[in-house]
DNA sequence: TATGAAAGACTAACTAA
DNA sequence: TTAGTTAGTCTTTCATA
């Protein structure tokens, strides 16, 4: 991990369908050079996967969700992960123990998840944020 | 947005890499089809990006971010989403402004940005908590 | 790093619903 | 008119030197 390595590494991030070629033009190398540092990250699990993010529902939230003392998040967030409109699930430090990162199709669907986490035996509190506008880093 | 479309994404979202050809066949179309599908969920915004996910930088967190009552949140965020560093930048409700996804090298590394933020003519508050594990949906 | 073969993606003309 | 197919061409990748 150098610094072309994380030059590399930003350009796939914005796309990661950009041609070998056109990236070793960017960073000032070969093709070649590229392509045996994207092979060997991918190797080393520098890179965890190529994938899409997609955005098909249309309001997105985060739901913060406090859980009793005594219990396990691990499992909590687990089960919470599977389920559907939920992007992301993090255990954080801070008031709150669980955050989803929900996509839902309407404020309906946001209600509905919220719901779903209050009713768990483990959930003593919630607090919603609407996510109104999003910027790709 | 049809099953076919569906089945398409969820290879993708697999492996954002994974042949046209080969998705057509999987999926029991040809491959013009595949790229004709894709290229129109791009266009549409369904697919908002081809990435890649890195174990790089170890050390997650939301830095949530409160702005002076006067200020343009779209733009001072759109320059926050150019930071190294930073995953997402989000528009929220609630307490706070902006929430900051990012992903460091390091402590220092969100600190810095802590401090980076800080520094912003525009920026009143932050909190920041740290993402202590992450399941993904 | 340079080159050529192989694989994949793209263009455009065509067909069917 | 829109979605799908297919053949030919161009681009990218990959192995070899």
């Amino acid at each position: 991990m150098d610094e072309l390595d994380r030059r590399i590494l930003d350009i796939l991030r914005r796309d990661a369908r950009t041609p070998y070629t056109e990236i070793a033009d960017e960073v000032g190398t070969s093709e070649g050079t590229v392509r045996n540092r994207v092979e060997r990250m991918n190797e080393d699990g520098v890179i965890e996967r190529f994938t899409v993010t997609t955005r098909t529902g249309n309001v997105k939230a985060m739901i913060e969700v406090g859980v009793a003392v005594d219990v396990e998040t691990g499992e909590v967030s687990e089960r919470m992960a599977e389920w559907e409109e939920v992007d992301f699930v993090w255990m954080v430090s801070g008031e709150q123990d669980i955050v989803l990162v929900v996509d839902a199709a309407d404020t309906r669907g946001v209600n509905e998840l919220i719901t779903q986490a209050r009713e768990q035996d483990e959930v003593v509190s919630t607090k919603t944020r609407l996510i109104l506008d999003e910027h790709l880093g």
